[in-house]
DNA sequence: CGAGTCGTTGAACGGAATCAATCGTCGTGG
DNA sequence: CCACGACGATTGATTCCGTTCAACGACTCG
């Protein structure tokens, strides 16, 4: 299921530029000329966009390990805003060099193929996440998702204030479902987990 | 902006096989085993899934030379469901060949990562539709998008109920908000097709 | 120690969903 | 060919629930 990781996809990259990203230092924004593509070395990057009446909306979070900005390769600009969650570190690759080699090796092409047709399946999956209206549900099929299938657990990534903001809720009704879902015995909620107890929930 | 037709893209195959659907027939649904990624040739085809609910969502639609369901090219089934909303035609790939062509052609497969690439940036604009909350700032963003920059228009594809669903809305508040767009002169509605006469709405 | 922000809860509001009914059209079959 | 059923398009009334505004304690960081 888990693709390449973007690192060793990328290894033929000799020392690639490492830069340092404060809690809330913005690496680009849309509009800024894309020149690269990204992996998170440490920390939280998240990918966001404002609409016109200025709210922001989370498109992508990308943790240790995952790659993001991929689909700037083939963009002139970015088209949205790249913002550490927590403190982190990237690599940069800059996007010549990547393209570079996608032309001339056909092997880490199919790699970096896998990367996109896995993140087209996981952005639908949130898109279908948003079509559950009822914010009880939505809260708890987006735990069933990304909770570790074995022991039905997830570490918390960042605040619940961004995960509720992840999951297109105010941070309010956010709180009030989580709670009423542990108030019924369906999760249990230590400070940096979450744990499944039942798998259906009313 | 444009990437590379799929059928350009896969015409090393020869004479890929041409399956005809009839309106709301169904071409796979999720937990087949993927064998082809398709491309349609006429009519219009969309991808969607049953939430647990049983409230099925629009992932995609996928109108006369664009291509579907390249996101199983990695993963053994189907994620979710494949209806002609007209009647169509579709060109069958068989993955195998694909995968074949991806692995040792590299400029093809640069043309392909391209085209997932721009597939990615459509999903996260759809994201970004999905999280204005306003049912009438939502279909104005989403005419906005779709149509046609020099004349600002649009032809409707499929029903009014379909664009509805598509952009997560009942069609009642659908056909409400729409009425509304038009009474305030910021749209103008014909049968087949929308024409934009404000670029702004209240 | 104060500013800022997260986590949390309360009250009230608004707007989309839901239920319901009508009209028109398109196809289908007797 | 027409009657009938199915479904799209439309509008009305009502309900429900997520948003919004507001307030407060706890914690962190400078």
């Amino acid at each position: 299921m888990r693709s390449t990781p973007f690192d060793e996809l990328l290894s033929t990259i000799t020392k690639p530029e490492i830069k340092s990203l404060t809690k809330k230092e913005m690496l680009f924004q849309q509009g800024d000329l894309a020149t690269h593509i990204y992996a998170v070395k440490t920390g939280t990057v998240k990918l966001a966009r404002y609409t016109i009446e200025g709210c922001s909306v989370t498109l992508h979070t990308a943790n240790t390990g995952e790659s993001f900005a991929e689909a700037a390769l083939f963009s002139e600009i970015y088209h949205c805003n790249a913002v550490a969650i927590s403190a982190s570190t990237v690599l940069c690759y800059p996007k010549n060099k990547v393209l570079e080699i996608l032309q001339t090796n056909a092997e880490k092409s199919k790699d970096f193929i896998a990367l996109l047709t896995h993140q087209v399946r996981s952005l639908r999956a949130l898109l279908e996440l948003r079509s559950i209206r009822s914010a009880h549900q939505r809260i708890f099929q987006f735990l069933l998702l990304h909770a570790d299938p074995q022991n039905h657990e997830l570490k918390i990534k960042g605040t619940y204030k961004d995960m509720a903001h992840e999951l297109g809720l105010t941070h309010e009704s956010f709180y009030r479902s989580i709670a009423k879902l542990e108030n019924e015995g369906t999760i249990q909620r230590t400070s940096s987990t979450i744990k499944i107890k039942k798998l259906t929930s009313a």
